[in-house]
RNA sequence: CAGGGUGUGGCGCAGUUGGUAGCGCGCAGCGUUCGGGACGCUGAGGUCGUGAGUUCAAGUCUCAUCACCCUGACCA
């Protein structure tokens, strides 16, 4: 991609009504464009970040053979009446429009009841099960209050994953199943370290949820871990009783802040009973379908991924979701000559700082946008039939050849 | 929703006792520069969030309202 080809610009001052690092550095470095608060715009660069995370959790649930599809975020309130999730009072966070025709629609803070009542017309016989699907959507939440930049905000894409198991055992498989695929995925988009996986509030329908925590100071949470971390719970169930089924004492454990970037629930029967998803069993009995939901807010991810690694310069991206690996600055003409062509053939890789501007401002860019590689190509660099390489993360350089150079993005 | 704060060119800000609205960055043109956010000259761009009111006169005072930010509450 050539930077000139982008109308998008970096911005020396960060718009003074943000104050989350991560904000600030995403609107200046134009990966995210504010239209009211907690309604964001991903411009190039962000969406691109975006689908990066989003595809490699695709990756990692297609693996273990989960169905993407998509709902509607349009929503019918008959499902959410008969849960009674219709109601303000039970859940305050509807932004809730009308049809011209006359009647009422909502628009989706999540789809427990749709794909719950959905899945009625797919599940019928205990060999219809398992089944599970997930989808990327757009999800609406009337917040009282949004912060934190695209950590907390009233439209956001969530990864939203729901099973269907004929009872619990068979539903616990999956569930550690996808605990086990959380963590990779975590793992991959670079929170693998300072990410864990937190006993947190079950609600009604089961005693425990699990939530995936990771240590941000900004992070809206708070969690207390024992000293191997094997065991690590949110403030929110930090009481005698917990304390006791988990074995620890209270003294063992320390706190520190951290932000939700994921959550796995075992729903049970609360959305089948209700909206009556049920099945036949081998004995010709109907049974009601134990469900699960496991959800992960994507552009949160990238918020909290953007606030955890930022320094003094700007963004730092883990090298498998940042938009582009490879920052590429020319100096002087035969220079530029040799940076098109790599561009060229490269153009999913490198982003060509090939605007008209001084180096300082483009090695300033490159590190403001968080790029993992900025390379540089001069007459001086030429000479030696090479290319500089910097890490952003680091800082350290080394200076590659150009056959080095080459073998490195076609392995990529 | 409670408490607190902020609204002035695209962005960041200044604006005194009420008296013709400024600065930096950015933007446009010309020239000199070109490995760490260069410089000179010229120029464009603002009904001061919105609406009432006080006054000869309001960015400035009063009231209302809207937006945004922070803390809290809330948060499958």
């Amino acid at each position: 991609m050539k930077l000139s080809q982008s109308f998008v610009k970096t911005l020396r001052d960060a718009p003074k009504d943000e104050t989350a690092k991560s904000a600030k550095y995403l609107v200046r470095a134009g990966y995210v464009h504010k239209e009211l608060a907690g309604v964001y715009d991903f411009l190039p660069l962000g969406l691109k970040t975006l689908r990066n995370i989003e595809n490699i959790i695709r990756e990692e649930l297609n693996r273990v053979g989960c169905n993407e599809l998509q709902m509607t975020a349009l929503q019918n309130p008959d499902s959410w009446q008969k849960t009674e999730r219709w109601n303000s009072d039970r859940m305050d966070i509807w932004f809730k429009t009308e049809l011209s025709a006359g009647g009422e629609l909502g628009l989706g803070p999540t789809h427990e009841e749709p794909g719950t009542a959905m899945m009625k017309d797919y599940i019928k016989s205990y060999k219809d099960l398992p089944a599970n699907f997930y989808q990327f959507q757009t999800k609406f939440r009337n917040e009282l209050r949004a912060k934190s930049g695209i950590m907390r905000t009233r439209e956001f894409l969530m990864k939203d994953l729901y099973s269907f198991n004929t009872n619990k055992e068979e539903h616990d498989k999956f569930y550690h199943l996808i605990e086990e695929v959380y963590k990779k995925i975590y793992s991959r988009v670079g929170l693998g370290d300072c990410t864990y996986q937190t006993f947190a509030s079950g609600g009604a329908f089961s005693k425990y949820s699990h939530e995936f925590q990771t240590v941000l100071p900004v992070g809206e949470d708070t969690i207390y871990y024992n000293a191997d971390k094997s065991i690590v719970l949110n403030e929110e169930v930090l009481n005698d009783e917990v304390l006791a089924d988990l074995g620890v004492k209270r003294e063992e454990l320390e706190s520190t802040k951290a932000a939700e970037v994921g959550n796995i629930f075992s729903l049970g029967y609360k959305f089948s009973k209700p909206l009556d998803l049920s099945y036949t069993d081998q004995d010709g009995k109907k049974q009601l379908v134990y469900m699960g939901s496991y959800g992960i807010g994507v552009s949160r991810v990238m918020g909290v991924i953007a606030e955890k690694f930022a320094d003094d310069k700007g963004l730092v991206w883990p090298e498998e979701i940042a938009p582009y690996r490879y920052y590429l600055v020319a100096i002087g003409e035969n220079a530029e000559k040799k940076a098109e062509e790599l561009e060229k053939q490269y153009s999913e890789l490198i982003l060509l700082d090939n605007r008209n501007m001084r180096p300082g401002e483009k090695f300033a860019d490159s590190e403001l946008m968080g790029i993992p590689y900025r390379l540089v190509i001069s007459d001086k660099t030429l000479e030696k039939n090479s290319a500089e390489l910097t890490a952003r993360k680091t800082g350290e350089q080394k200076l590659l050849t150009l056959d080095e150079l080459v073998a490195i993005l076609s392995k990529v």
